[in-house]
DNA sequence: GCAAAAGTGTTGGCATTACACCCATGG
DNA sequence: CCATGGGTGTAATGCCAACACTTTTGC
């Protein structure tokens, strides 16, 4: 496998039909520095080498797209188990310049923690501000835009939010979190009542005391409490 | 062109990479007898001839995707300007049994009108209700699914259920249009209430006397009213 | 003692829902 | 004259947005 007349095609009614290159983008998101980011590469070939790029990876003929986007992932961060979802794909002829390739873009979540360290060296991967973004290699602009706003949606339906916060985390991270994904403030009160009354998280004993003197106290996301609510006909609605 | 070897790729540092066939799958969406349906055709080859399907084509060189499937549509109905998205891309490597094709699929939005004896003939396309589909080739029922689920959402937020209307058209062919799509019932009076408060549709003085003895206003939609709001920070939402 | 973040309730306005009767007409 | 679909208003409710002060503690 990995070349391209391998393919599989024993009937081939299709034998006339064009074969193309397939490839995957990852947008992978991240919560640093109270702001949402993204992991960017340095572009590893001519002509484009060293401009700033998403990490990708091509669609070969034994592996599902899902699952190549995954392997992409994982084999970038380290992490297993990452919270993956199709954005969209870009298939105009033009988008890279030098050759015609399909490319289906897909979002990750990755909680931040002891990450940064493993994936660093390779590609000089590194995070960036969603609101300075570089200039970016191909249409990758576009696909970290239309992640966003798929995320942005996403978000606001279904407790996603929290793949991105470590286990414990606090109210106001939380908070944060949500106001840099949605692109606006939020008032404290009201977003504390509101995910309260969902009755999806479970208070801790333990306080966050790095970030305030007082310390506030950290949360857990209950997922077996969602599965049940959700079997219930409960919709998580922000 | 057309032939799976013609795919352009002069710098070619992607030499080693699988070559894959890509196609559309396209859901034509219409609303005849007050109900969404899809258009199915028979599938033309084996081992699944005869069996109903989508309208489908392979992505070939040098074709956009998006035009792909705006071709193929165009193709099945003889419409032009038909309103389509895409919404999602299936790349699971058994998918189709006998060969590796990554698909596309989009759905179409056509206000059944004159179309229906054009398309008929070539592949026995029918009409079909969408809460007893018949079985489907391959993952086109999953298809089906995705796509009215994204038209579910898309539709209260953006004002494209008159795609699938005639340019005039009474309260109560919205009102049955929106209802189902969005399998439920509406209230009348609270519907046209937020209808009317959008003022986004013009009254004629023609009324429609087929469905009704008292007859029924027709209503036209004002796109430019719509894109001169749009401009102005409104947001469509039902 | 002060700076910095945590925590906590109430109110008014708006939007959504629920609900029922008369009208016009063709047969 | 009656059956069928068309057209219309009001009241109750719940939801969301706006808003400010006290607490704790490290420095």
């Amino acid at each position: 496998m990995g070349n391209f007349n391998n393919h599989i095609r024993p009937i081939s009614y299709h034998k006339t039909e064009a074969s193309l290159l397939h490839s995957v983008d990852c947008v992978i998101l991240g919560f640093l520095q109270d702001e949402l980011k993204v992991l960017l590469i340095r572009f590893p070939y001519q002509p484009f080498k060293g401009h700033w790029s998403l990490i990708g990876g091509f669609v070969n003929a034994d592996t599902d797209i899902d699952a190549t986007a995954r392997i992409t992932v994982e084999r970038m961060t380290n992490l297993e188990n990452v919270y993956m979802e199709q954005v969209h794909t870009f298939g105009n002829i033009k988008r890279v310049p030098s050759e015609r390739v399909i490319t289906t873009c897909y979002y990750a979540l990755i909680s931040v923690e002891p990450t940064l360290n493993i994936l660093s060296k390779e590609y000089e991967a590194t995070w960036h501000s969603l609101d300075k973004l570089p200039p970016l290699v191909y249409d990758h602009e576009q696909m970290v835009k239309a992640a966003v706003v798929k995320l942005r949606e996403k978000v606001r339906r279904q407790p996603i939010g929290f793949e991105l916060l470590p286990k414990k985390f606090t109210m106001s991270q939380l908070l944060k979190l949500y106001e840099s994904i949605l692109g606006r403030n939020l008032d404290k009160r009201n977003f504390n009542k509101k995910i309260q009354s969902m009755d999806l998280l479970e208070k801790l004993e333990e306080k966050d005391t790095e970030n305030s003197k007082r310390g506030a106290y950290y949360y857990q996301f209950e997922v077996e409490k969602y599965n049940q609510l959700l079997s219930n006909g409960y919709l998580f609605d922000l």
